[in-house]
DNA sequence: TTAAATTGTAATCGTCAAGATTACAAATAC
DNA sequence: GTATTTGTAATCTTGACGATTACAATTTAA
């Protein structure tokens, strides 16, 4: 329920079809495992099919499974298909009339960009088959 | 205006008040810069403040001036000042029922730690100082 | 073909964070 | 004493986002 849960939701999602493997998983079970609505897991369901990382099939015996193997998704894969780029917004409108206005919001996407390649580079390390390792190994 | 610009109106602050230098800049001033409200910048004055970076003044002739070298204020320093630390927010209630929902937050976390410090492992890397030599050096 | 199941998606509501604004007490220089 | 300026509370508005309802489109199976 808080904000900006999408990310943690998607890998929550991921690391269930994972588990699950060719069996599809419906939103109402993914929502269950959640403890969500339905409708929000479809809403990030879809944000992944797009993306290409599970397929989703409607009707009966329908739902979700991962489109690729889980060795090759990565944390990063999730979080471009469900995350908005905005981890570190700028203010627009700075003031023309002084040179820190002028020239502060170019300066500061490039530390943007630096930081935030730090962070994709981070989360590419890890993929949900390691993830779902983890938890098995730990899953008392 | 857009959400979380905390951090970037810290440093747009910051570097005004370094290439101030001994005078103290106003609230106001520094609004006008960044194109926003006196309390708005006030409100984020008062956290650098409480974290030790800046020195502020009330009264006639009052305003802020920075409380350390631009050479030892990271910008890191600076988002520590003012943000709160929830760059990745952890859904919670996750159904016990299950393996992952019992185990994915603990995982999750760990992930979030990686990436948080790669994150301020970089912030790090860039004093105010440094940031002020690159705006001064394309400030035609 | 009919019925049940399930996704896709639009529409709406409530909540929460955060910037904008007003107001005013406290402090400070002159 | 007066003008200036910060510190802070209170309020308003806006935007993002999760929760929920509703329903068309699709798919399986009997």
């Amino acid at each position: 329920m808080p904000g900006n849960c999408q990310f943690s939701m998607a890998v929550h999602i991921a690391a269930l079809l994972a588990l699950a493997g060719d069996a599809p998983k419906t939103s109402a079970e993914i929502a269950h495992s959640i403890d969500t609505n339905p409708v929000v897991v479809r809403r990030i369901v879809a944000a992944l099919a797009r993306a290409g990382l599970v397929t989703a099939r409607r009707g009966a015996a329908g739902g979700s499974v991962l489109a690729l193997p889980a060795e090759r998704i990565t944390l990063h894969d999730l979080r471009a298909a469900v995350e908005t780029p905005d981890a570190f917004a700028i203010h627009d409108h700075p003031s023309s009339a002084c040179p820190v206005g002028r020239n502060i919001e170019r300066v500061l996407s490039g530390v943007r960009g630096r930081a935030e390649a730090a962070l994709v580079r981070e989360l590419k390390r890890t993929t949900i088959a390691e993830l779902v390792s983890d938890l098995q190994a730990t899953a008392a």
